[in-house]
DNA sequence: AGAACATGCAACACCAATGATGCAACTCCT
DNA sequence: AGGAGTTGCATCATTGGTGTTGCATGTTCT
């Protein structure tokens, strides 16, 4: 008990975020895991989690706080407003992909779990609403783009290259950006293949 | 329990067939649901559900196994072997649509729960792969293409209209196509926006 | 009517996860 | 050195879901 317990020992902070980053890291791989499971990841006796969070529903809780926190802090990081919006669509995907890569079950749980993050959540999206609309209209989408279905799309790009994992925020980004915008196929191919 | 029971015990498969369909509904909103809410849906005593399928892993891995058979036989009736890429691409979509707005959560567990399931979804998955391959050199995808991003891609669009359920298969479908193969953006957006 | 079968209902055993508690050992701070 | 605080460990009660069984009722087929 001397190993592991003595390093984390020095800080009681740093223990709720070590039980935080190991509940992320096992919950995102089996959402169904065990209090046990998480406690073990984080080299922490089961007893200490529950001293720290009073129960399950809180600690997903305070995940759900702490990478919407993050989150909000990554979209307010490009300017979505005061940037032209294919900048900006650039930053703000390479910025929640960098979240969403360590914080990917805790950013699910978002809008169901905490109570407050979920206004937060709401808030952000609504910044992304804003900024796909500033893009429609400096001619970037189609002007009779479905902008609902455009974020739906966005959202799920960012997703599957989160879980592709291979490369870096910003190569990812290039990516579903790039695909976001063009799609894969050739320019003619829908109207006239070849 | 004369009502709907009456309904349902003129056949034993009848009844098989009304509890995998509500425990998909049931288990598409909350895939943590009871055997109790899935036989509540059902119309039915939770002890038949465990007289008709002995475990719980037992009723996914009959979802699994049905939603994959179905999913097989979806691709199959698309021809995409012997039809060109585009027409291929759009029947496979519509048709996997029209499954997947049903048996959703079902499919969702064809590769972990069933045995052979996993299997018949593998063949499948491996005749998507050719089909992208043919679209590709057909001209339909850029020859740059990376293609197992394209079908990553491409699945995440059909998961996403299933998603947002407005429409019927054949519209989304439309939509899934064009924008897998368009994006959301102009054509020139990226390299001169404007 | 009688046989075969399926269902609902109630009751039961079982198990795994959750959450709580007391105690001893350890670290850190002053 | 002494106090405050934190952890590990062992233990316990509780809870909720799972799976099983016996029995009475009701249906269908012949």
């Amino acid at each position: 008990m001397t190993e592991a317990t003595r390093a984390l020992r020095s800080d009681a902070e740093r223990t709720v975020r070590q039980i935080l980053e190991a509940a992320e890291r096992v919950l995102s791989r089996n959402p169904a895991a065990t209090m046990e499971q998480i406690a073990e990841e984080a080299g922490v006796a089961r007893t200490t989690v529950h001293r720290r969070f009073a129960s399950r529903d809180a600690l997903v809780g305070a995940m759900a706080a702490w990478a919407t926190r993050r989150f909000a802090d990554a979209v307010e990081a490009a300017n979505p407003e005061t940037t032209p919006p294919l900048v900006a669509l650039y930053q703000v995907t390479a910025n929640v992909l960098r979240v969403k890569l360590d914080w990917g079950f805790a950013m699910s749980r978002a809008l169901t779990a905490a109570p407050e993050a979920a206004r937060v959540h709401a808030e952000v999206e609504e910044k992304c609403e804003r900024m796909f609309r500033a893009a429609r209209e400096a001619g970037l989408l189609r002007p009779d783009a479905d902008l609902a279905w455009a974020r739906r799309v966005y959202y799920a790009l960012i997703h599957e290259a989160a879980q592709s994992g291979d490369g870096d925020a910003d190569a990812l980004a290039t990516r579903v950006v790039d695909t976001l915008l063009r799609g894969v196929g050739t320019a003619q191919g829908l109207t006239a293949p070849r």
